[in-house]
DNA sequence: TACTATACGGAACGTGCGTTCCGTTTGTCA
DNA sequence: TGACAAACGGAACGCACGTTCCGTATAGTA
């Protein structure tokens, strides 16, 4: 994931009392563990409401006083609830990944092949335009996302690629692109469209790498009808 | 242009003794200004060698270290012959520019429009592909390329909007996207075959941007030809 | 060969930023 | 309400990196 600035490779993560993200979000916890205080789960909210909105318009090299800053509160307690600004900015993506994994499997029930992929990428480019740190994170291509996030993206592309060999199995897609150049690409449509700023211009431009996906040339194949 | 490192902007460029890039490149200099010594060209000449590799391949956040390192010299020496990191990078860029710049140009005299637009969009991929730096540079739009190197995108855009113009004239592309947009895919088509490496896969990629570029469905206005 | 302007090298400086530390505040429970 | 663990705030720390300074080396010249 490798959030820009240098400086926070290799740091070595602190190993302090980070009892808070046990496994999932925001409240359940195992029967061992102590309840958190209410503030501290406000708090909690309140750091990722506003890391999100700052990572997405000012991408994750913002530093990390600006987002304890716009949630009104101290850069340790920003720490208390998340040991590393890559630990804060997983949570946000992987909260994004997911959605996105639910969309993925939604499409596999759909019977046009070519349209399950293409609204799929679609919904990427919704989740990601305007929203800079997720194609920050995204278009590097994941080769140095971590943990989670890496779990989480390994099972996206399996099913995103069973999407896409259906897609090309049913003619509606050329053949000689790969599941991450897909990727690259409509990231890439994402970022062309930022200065633009609207939503609409991002989705124009993945218009237009999904037409340019679909294989002019190739017909589809006999027998086949989606 | 700014360079990734927030730490770059705001410091104020130097004012010391740079007689060095009076206008162009290496050698000419006006009649009163001293000669180079023999030394500081050979050096100069080094460190632009060394800082196109090294930003080509690690991008414009690579420490100016580096640069000198990989040239064989002190920073201090760097310095002397290009007051800021932005000024030396700025000198790689405007030399691609100049590059694609005259290609644009040649295809003004092209008959196929359609062919004159997508041959120099993969012209662009060309000469950024696998070279973070230039990407990383108009990728990011040009918002903040200064001096130099917006006047050179400017006349750049000018001379990229004619061939756009007479391609969609020409009924070869799509009329709803921009001379902005269209850069903006080629640099994302570019970043998405950074993965793979090969200069082939970025030819590849801009050639599905281009396929998605010609209007699949728009049919060439009556009464012209190519 | 000696002299000097020019150029070089790299230690040192200043800043931004991630992270840590610790004294203070506050929710919770009896 | 009092006691105490939990949580907070923000000053302080350390590092990376751009840039500057200045003592030393050297090309050019007479």
């Amino acid at each position: 994931m490798t959030v820009k600035t240098k400086t926070a490779s290799g740091y070595g993560l602190r190993v302090s009392d980070h009892r808070v993200d046990e496994s999932g979000d925001s409240d359940k916890r195992s029967p061992t563990a102590r309840r958190m205080r209410a503030d501290a789960v406000k708090n909690r909210a309140r750091i990722l409401a506003a890391a999100e909105e700052i990572f997405a318009t000012e991408g994750v090299s913002v530093p990390i006083d600006r987002v304890a800053e716009k949630a009104g509160l101290g850069v340790g307690t920003l720490y208390r609830h998340f040991p590393t600004k890559e630990a804060l900015f997983e949570a946000i993506v992987v909260a994004r990944l997911e959605t996105l994994l639910e969309t993925v499997k939604a499409q596999r029930e759909a019977t046009d092949a070519g349209e399950a992929l293409f609204s799929f990428l679609r919904a990427i480019a919704g989740q990601a335009s305007a929203k800079r740190d997720l194609f920050e994170a995204l278009g590097s291509a994941g080769i140095d996302i971590k943990s989670q996030c890496s779990e989480m993206m390994d099972e996206m592309k399996r099913n995103v690629d069973v999407l896409r060999q259906r897609a090309v199995d049913a003619g509606a897609m050329r053949s000689d692109v790969s599941t991450e150049e897909m990727f690259g690409l409509v990231m890439g449509a994402c970022q062309a469209s930022e200065h633009a700023g609207s939503e609409a211009a991002s989705q124009r431009m993945v218009e237009i790498v999904c037409d340019g996906l679909r294989s002019p040339t190739a017909t589809p194949l006999p027998g086949r009808t989606s």
